[in-house]
DNA sequence: ATTAATCTTGACCGTTCGGTCAGGTTTATT
DNA sequence: AATAAACCTGACCGAACGGTCAAGATTAAT
């Protein structure tokens, strides 16, 4: 509770906050993504994502208070889209149409976003540190769902018995892998990124080969 | 050719490293495996792999001059590993068999060493900027006569028409994943790490769906 | 026993890191 | 016009980084 002496005092619209601090914001956050995902979070600086997104240093440290809060507000946007991309899951009713779509989401969303999913990747490959609250809870709650939807369609034989569990973590790993791997992919694709063709290719394979893979096609 | 007027010289015995180096680099190769894995390239200190090693730190420099050549040494190691993993594959001639072999021991190895699993996914996440000119050379080659044989695979008609780099891409991805995002899978296993039992039938479920999927089996 | 080669190590160095801060500038409110 | 709030930023700080080095200890060859 702070006295309110003061003779100004800032009105509704300017207490949401204003145009200045929604850009910086903006800019500051896409710049981080792009350092954070090219080095990592312990070799991107606070000095590089500054040059990035065309800001003096201190002036990051006036928006975001330290490089940790900063990287944590970049992974909760990734988290949010994350979680997003399950709706085409949940708004289909047959196995196929909901695993293709969110297969497919999901594969769309790791090529148009890849820095993201690095970023994600990395944390998890680093045990977690910032995040492992909202996997215990969120993500697990997420997945518990999901793997009732797909009990069900087992229990109705629409596909063969399973474990839904390492059926997701089989659906993450193929998708995030055209991401998180792709300087891999490159290397073995004549120093090329796939075209679009070649993804499109790749994305109707993962899709059969999974869907086929569950007794969900012939 | 340096003048050799020393009035000793090395015996061929003593040439191969004798056995203090040959302890000294171990013991450095092992405590670095852990910290890079833990840490990250650049998170990594040699403060911290030389107290993991119980060493001093200027030790470690006395055999490895630099960083990023112990960084590149533990590379190579991870290399020669991921490659030999390959013979089951080629040892069989049927599609079920060797696949069926290449999947398990590439799951075992990500199990048995997930910390290896996690220096490579990370190194290229980051791009890959030490070992592309091995991607490019050396796997690229061991990935084209893998292509080779699942073609004939699919000319016979053994399995269905598909492109095969996209077949060995999923492979990978499943059998990393169990490695490189173990937090993850823990945080959705109630806290625990997949048990031995757990992770055997997930071996059995990914072998399971992926040549069901290729429709090597009904 | 002598001597060269190898190994060990505390102390040190220049650089860069995340972060701070005082003081100036701009923007918003009355 | 006045004033408070918000924004901006060059200069700076202590800590930690990778790496060096000289001097001593140990090991191996004669």
């Amino acid at each position: 509770m702070k006295n309110n002496l003061s003779k100004y005092k800032k009105t509704a619209k300017s207490v949401r906050k204003n145009q200045i601090r929604i850009n910086n914001e903006r800019r500051i956050l896409a710049a981080a993504v792009k350092i954070f995902a090219g080095y990592g979070y312990q070799g991107a600086t606070m000095r590089k994502i500054a040059e990035e997104a065309g800001l003096p240093k201190a002036n990051l440290h006036y928006y975001f208070q330290t490089k940790e809060q900063l990287y944590r507000q970049v992974l909760d946007g990734i988290f949010k889209d994350w979680l997003a991309a399950a709706n085409t899951f949940d708004e289909c009713e047959e196995p196929v149409e909901a695993l293709r779509g969110y297969i497919e989401t999901k594969m769309d969303l790791s090529r148009k976003r890849p820095l993201e999913s690095r970023i994600w990747a990395e944390e998890i490959l680093r045990g977690a540190p910032l995040i492992q609250d909202q996997l215990e809870q969120t993500l697990a709650a997420w997945l518990d769902t999901r793997v009732k939807r797909i009990t069900v369609w087992i229990n109705k034989g629409t596909i063969q018995a399973m474990n839904p569990r390492i059926l997701m973590y089989m659906i993450w790993a193929v998708t995030q892998h055209f991401a998180d791997f792709e300087s891999q992919i490159r290397a073995l694709n004549q120093q090329q990124n796939l075209s679009d063709e070649q993804f499109a290719e790749a994305k109707k394979q993962v899709v059969q080969t999974i869907l086929k893979g569950i007794g969900a096609l012939d």
